[in-house]
DNA sequence: CTGTTAGCGCATTCAT
DNA sequence: ATGAATGCGCTAACAG
């Protein structure tokens, strides 16, 4: 039924091995015996069987790149930057070996489904896994994610992390991209005190998520620096940082809730400050719905500068990401063709981008 | 060195067969034999060889996704609604067989790449293949694609299409899932008609795709059962059709200088349609970067309904296509666990949006 | 319900 | 530079 190896090589008059030789590549083969081999490898549409060869060499031409969502255009950029360097040659065969299948899991932010992914692509011999966003920062999870990590560089899979933090002992991984989040964080905040602004509203991310407490670290940073969370407790001993800060997920819904709850909560605040741009877009809604100018009322900031963010009306002042390299640069180093950075860990700038959405506040 | 079913059966004093049978699960073993083998599996760690696996059950559980640019909500969206109606339980484990692997694949919208994952696919012997957006309607790549899908449907790989238009003859096929691009572009545009435009600009898509031209169709049939194309020739004899049409890329920056282009070419113009939700932002900010007020001057529309849209300001009129739900669908059918509609064809409803952006004209 | 046997299709020794 | 032989780890008959 399906055409095997051995029919082109029957048809090429040459034995199986030969076939497999030119198809890798990876061995001498007399050129005009390559081309003979070649016209029946076109004859008869052969397509090399994946698990057959992967079984005999004991390794796969897989590469998962994971995600934590991928409809927001943060993991998709990086995904796609990541994918654009591993796979696909694009002459459109593919016939022969060689070509790499880089592939996008979606974990939803679920530890367990990171995990169930992770043994999936040891499963299928993956040569290479690139992590893409931030981690959980559960001690079991973590435990779990090293332990696993670990057999599957055993097994000879390359890991990758990009704008992931580095684990503790991180002798499976092999390179470590990481987002200086707090460096932003901080920079953008700064940015807004030196406006002028005061009280000045946080909506983070989820808890548990080193990139939500890498971002808020930097955020309140800037603001002890500048005096602005020391004995600002209110009546009730509630500390000013947590009043100020509310958390939820990564999108444009929690944003918009967040920020509503911050404005009764403190109606004094100028500024919000958003844990990504999605989040940014949801608190400019509620400041408006609330009947708030941005900037003249209300500051808005975000983080990542996606494409869209240069887009709304005023434009966002936001923290720049260089997405597009850093999964590109991810891509390489899961494909070998780029050495790691010393010691494995590389820390990728942020760029602090002013636009029209912070202003000086009133009066 | 790396732990084989054998290395399980011997553990467990079981023969191999007996534990390949509580792996699948697809065969009856006694509860306690069961407990046995799943324990010296959790002793031993051991992870199914994958290859191995699908090389004697000429089957895999890789499932592709194919999508035109990942880095886009629109594609986001589908492919994550699809993977989470196909893949992994979500227990963590995934020890035993079962799980199936869903992947997403990002073709960039080039047709060479698109072949070439189709291929890879081919070789892993993928359970299903799901291709997701509009087709590319160039002769040579649908032949060459139909001829892929046949090799592919006859080795047993499942296929669905996904807000694709089916194939003329797509007995390879097992569903397609397309969406009502034409009714859409229409309602949208009579609605601005019903607002009293005239005279009004499209921002259209690449040119050779399918969404492209069914987008555009849908429009210009609102226009001319209203009788706002015909005998409105301009001096030089340009159909009007074409002065109002601009071609681009489905993003902002096209949309952005498309308008500009449109607003050059036609001062007139009250309003702008953008084939996306995204060309729709970008025209926006042309807009208003000419001095005009949305909608007051220019009223915009989009398509898609895309999670920012309800965001923007004034928030978009747009065209709402159930993204979610169509994914999933498509990864239910791609998983066998949904029958395919009656001809294996289902149109999916596209909802027109009213929102702010859209108003009469003035005067 | 469980064990035995025989490949699945290819890469890779080792010869030649 | 090419051919012959062996085994990768597992599933699927077939027995029992």
């Amino acid at each position: 039924m399906t055409v095997t190896l051995a029919d082109v090589a029957a048809r090429a008059r040459v034995s199986p091995a030969t076939v497999s030789r030119v198809l890798n590549g990876n061995y001498p083969v007399a050129a005009t015996t390559r081309d003979r081999v070649l016209r029946a490898v076109d004859d008869l549409d052969y397509v090399l069987n994946g698990p057959a060869s992967s079984l005999a060499a004991a390794t796969s031409d897989l590469v998962g790149i994971l995600v934590n969502d991928i409809a927001d255009p943060f993991f998709g950029i990086m995904a796609g930057a990541a994918q654009s360097e591993i796979g696909v040659p694009g002459d459109g065969s593919a016939r022969a070996g060689g070509e790499k299948l880089a592939v996008v899991c979606n974990t939803g932010g679920s530890p367990e489904r990171e995990l169930t992914y992770l043994t999936l692509l040891q499963r299928q011999r993956a040569a290479a896994v690139v992590l893409t966003g931030g981690a959980l920062e559960d001690p079991r999870h973590q435990a779990a994610m090293a332990a696993k990590l670990g057999r599957l560089a055993d097994a000879g899979t390359r890991i990758v992390f990009c704008g992931r933090p580095p684990l503790p002992e991180n002798d499976a991984v092999t390179a470590a991209l990481t987002f200086d989040n707090r460096g932003g964080g901080r920079r953008l905040t700064e940015h807004l005190i030196s406006l002028g602004h005061r009280r000045i509203g946080y909506v983070a991310g989820p808890q548990e998520r080193t990139t939500t407490r890498h971002r808020l670290e930097g955020h309140r940073a800037a603001m002890r620096a500048a005096g602005l969370l020391d004995g600002d407790g209110s009546a009730d001993g509630t500390p000013a940082e947590d009043r100020l800060t509310v958390y939820g997920p990564y999108d444009r819904r929690s944003g918009y809730e967040a920020t509503l709850e911050l404005l009764r909560r403190e109606p004094g605040v100028t500024a919000v400050v958003g844990a990504n741009d999605s989040v940014a877009l949801g608190a400019s809604a509620a400041v408006r719905e609330q009947g708030l100018r941005i900037p003249e009322d209300v500051s808005v900031a975000g983080f990542d500068d996606l494409p869209f963010s240069v887009d709304t009306v005023p434009a966002l002042t936001t923290v720049r990401l260089p997405l597009h390299e850093a999964g590109a640069r991810a891509g390489r180093l899961a494909m070998g063709t780029e050495n790691p950075p010393p010691g494995g860990i590389a820390t990728i700038a942020a760029e602090l981008m002013v636009r029209g959405s912070t202003a000086p506040p009133r009066g």
